[in-house]
DNA sequence: TTTATTTTTTAGACAAGACTAAAAAATAAA
DNA sequence: TTTATTTTTTAGTCTTGTCTAAAAAATAAA
């Protein structure tokens, strides 16, 4: 059993891996969970004892298979009830994070496994990010950046990258969720902006929200 | 905001309140709490500080009007929770405790006000305990235990005292549960055990039995 | 390659909560 | 009322997780 702060830890380290080719290093997981470098490296060392990661000074810390699967856990559960809330309690996609924060670390393998089973076995959360399974593995996804698409392509919305409050609210002014058609009518070289149609409305997205946009293309 | 530690002791402090006239002594918190002695002293003298609870050296404490509805709080959540696995999770009814001493630490006033919508309010948790409403009150019930009853007397179950898995087990094999209709056939005032009707079966009541089922007369 | 800068680690301290051992107060017994 | 027992408190220690300040290693610049 892992205390809140270590799982909190192994969850961070785990989101940084994804982005980072080596091993994650302390000023990395430290500017992510808020709290000096110092913290980490004490942290760090602790779980290395445990054998979620391995850990070398000055090198950097990269998570052993038995850490990313309780990583994986950890998510598993917050976006589990992310489901729940958004679902069934009917909260908005944008207010679900901090309670979920809170909610990830209840420590029960039956309560999670009905609560996948009464939300249907979801695949995904509420902002279009996978589920793993109990065993970790996520299922994998081609998802791709609005971005990355050109003139006359058309995709699913199928999650987002930034998950603040204000870029939440943003799509839904546009009337842009989670499995939303969207069509690439044009795109600016000079600036990466791009006109959209999204049901019958076109519009102009500056290069900051097609970077944080996941199309699934079909 | 409370700490988890905090919360349950204002939790234990409200429970014992209700079995006894004064104060609450320090040792019969440090035994419900599986602490000690020196430690309540320690936390119930923050708590006074902070202006839940009165304290007096060797006279053991009360709470004040805002440490009961704080305390409230957290039992309102706890019954909101167990309501939930049982009614949507399925989980039986000897399952739920452990879990949702968990789930009452969850901060969010937003998330249990839907919560309790979604459950559609409630006003007792799957062992027929009352849930009070927002502002801590409970509602008044005329409840009584089985063994306070005599011959001939009908009745509903409307809760348990004792919570234990052997007793709720033992309630399950014969079929009684929430809202079971109970006719009370026969009782041996030597050892107050009874003779009691449940639908069609008719069986015999320990002393111990019929203590720790509550009853409304109807 | 030597110097400067950045990153990381160590050492020591602190807060929350718990514990043990010993002292003090309250209660019960003689 | 004095003595014995129980209850409660105090004093000091420990663990977890954090912090600051300073030292050490790694990296970048000259």
């Amino acid at each position: 059993m892992y205390s809140l702060a270590e799982e909190n830890y192994l969850k961070a380290i785990f989101h940084l891996e994804e982005n980072v080719k080596g091993g994650v290093s302390t000023n990395a997981i430290a500017e992510r969970m808020a709290t000096k470098p110092s913290s980490v490296t004490d942290m760090v060392q602790k779980l290395a004892d445990k054998g979620v990661l391995s850990y070398k000074k000055y090198k950097g810390t990269t998570l052993t298979a038995k850490g990313k699967k309780t990583a994986a856990n950890v998510i598993r559960k917050h976006r589990l009830w992310e489901v729940f809330l958004v679902d069934k309690l009917k909260f908005h996609w944008d207010e679900v994070h901090e309670i979920a924060e809170q909610l990830e670390h209840i420590h029960s393998e039956e309560l999670i496994t009905r609560l996948d089973k009464y939300l249907g076995h979801p695949d995904f959360d509420p902002h279009g990010d996978p589920i793993p399974d109990k065993d970790g593995n996520f299922k994998a996804t081609e998802k791709r950046l609005l971005s990355e698409l050109t003139k006359k392509q058309k995709g699913v919305c199928v999650g987002v990258k930034e998950t603040s409050s204000e870029f939440l609210q943003y799509l839904d002014k546009r009337k842009i969720t989670i499995g939303t058609k969207i069509t690439v009518l044009g795109k600016e070289f000079f600036d990466g902006s791009m006109i959209i149609q999204v049901g019958r409305d076109q519009f102009f997205v500056s290069k900051k929200i097609a970077e944080n946009l996941f199309i699934q293309t079909t």
